[in-house]
DNA sequence: CGTCGCTTTGATTAATGTCAATAGAGGTGG
DNA sequence: CCACCTCTATTGACATTAATCAAAGCGACG
């Protein structure tokens, strides 16, 4: 698997095995799955036009950079398909992982002279890539993207803040059963499965969670030995107590 | 200290011992510490002064809630001055404080229905308080208001990411210096001051860095010992060594 | 069939939380 | 002006959680 081998390449701007990148966006808006979300939803055909003609729509594989801590954010992105992990890297090795964002999610936002995390495709991505120059002018004409912007923004600030409270104040237990309701409601499907598809592996977990693999591990096997999941695969875990999972996810239960 | 009295004055929209209350604050707009950041600074004098004609001045004592987490969120608040505390509390009493904000700060930002967090006077606040429909229209007229709300919600993002860095990975030591550094740098003074006055208690600090009082206390006596900072007084604080702290909380050391 | 990467499990250690007592600071009233 | 009271912070002893270190299991893939 030659995956940091794809990422370096597009990093560099150079042919990345399994890759395709296309100059203008326009062409795929009819069948892609953002096209009623988020951005692309706010705008008549007209706008979209003019949106897609700004942008270059990119599919990248599994664990490509799409954006990299610290580097002039040059550009903004519209996820139309897959996963990205979003995180912050200490100069040891520490990782804390931000988010997860799949289709319809924006990614760089801020308006900041650099990227402030790097973000990672978890499995194969479709995304449009805009200019942040050339969509500022674009927002003049259309407040109503500006409008998309901050609500999407105040929206992962509720989510951030939520976090926060999970990363300072929950024991692990607490964590795993909080991600594990969240992500079952929010992703993968619109209204709350059973089966929750997890497209990151254990380490990424325990990043975003700010535990390690061994806990993470170890949670999940005594939830399992408690009957609240079964572990279909390492990726595919099912909900069986979902009442008692959101208990214990916000603190209810000792 | 019948501060709580106050809250509850205050929530229940009764008579505040302490508090001022005006129903327009333009007359307050040529002394306001807020009047040439954010939202404010971005306007016109004509523009101004429909601004403040929706809001409500406010003046409240030490101790008071601003917004509450889980009811409507019918206001929007600009704090023009002294120090805001915002956070999200679990039903046992758990705590998780999100976030210190003093002048020029937006609070209550996402157009959700309902505050996602409680907003807590930690000293004097004066305050601009607007109707969040009111407001509404007023955005369309003046399109600069939306961005700098998407530009101040960008920000926040990017502190809350840091935080998630913070709480999720660092050790308490790493916390305590990070805090002091932050500190010491966007709030209290404009360029990095040795003096940092904390005009929070040290239970506060801990809920914000997601630890214990005494691991703060702890933390913070063995930095005096090291002579990295000095105690001056309880919520003075003097950096002696910065760049040794900035060092420890970026990770730098063992 | 063997190797590599990821996950699980076990034994031990270290960091921080909990419980308890003491010490200061600031305010109040005699 | 001082003694007292209360609230906050500090310090100490001990308990507990989760991290670390180490090894084995499992699956995918060549």
């Amino acid at each position: 698997m030659l995956w940091h081998d794809a990422a370096a390449r597009y990093a560099a701007g150079g042919p990345v095995p399994g890759a395709a990148i296309e100059r203008t966006a326009s062409m795929h808006c009819g069948t892609c799955a953002a096209r009623h979300v988020g951005l692309c939803d706010a705008l008549s055909a007209d706008g979209l036009a003019e949106l897609a003609d700004a942008a270059c729509w990119c599919s990248l594989p599994r664990g490509c950079i799409l954006m990299a801590e610290g580097e002039p954010g040059a550009h903004f992105i519209n996820v139309s398909h897959g996963t990205v992990r979003l995180s912050k890297d200490m100069q040891d090795g520490r990782r804390q992982v931000i988010g997860f964002v799949s289709t319809g999610a924006f990614v760089g936002l801020g308006a900041e002279a650099r990227y402030s995390f790097t973000a990672t495709t978890l499995d194969e991505v479709r995304f449009c890539r805009f200019d942040r120059t050339g969509l500022r002018e674009l927002f003049l004409r259309y407040p109503v993207l500006e409008q998309r912007l901050l609500a999407a923004a105040c929206n992962e600030l509720a989510l951030a803040q939520g976090q926060m409270l999970l990363l300072g104040r929950k024991p692990a237990r607490e964590r795993l059963a909080t991600f594990l309701i969240d992500w079952s409601s929010n992703f993968s499907n619109r209204e709350p499965t059973a089966l929750v598809v997890l497209p990151m592996c254990r380490g990424d977990i325990a990043d975003y969670l700010g535990l390690t693999i061994e806990t993470v591990s170890r949670c999940l096997t005594a939830m399992r030995k408690q009957c609240l999941i079964a572990i279909d695969a390492e990726h595919n875990i099912s909900i069986i107590d979902r009442t008692t999972l959101q208990a214990i996810g916000s603190g209810a239960t000792n």
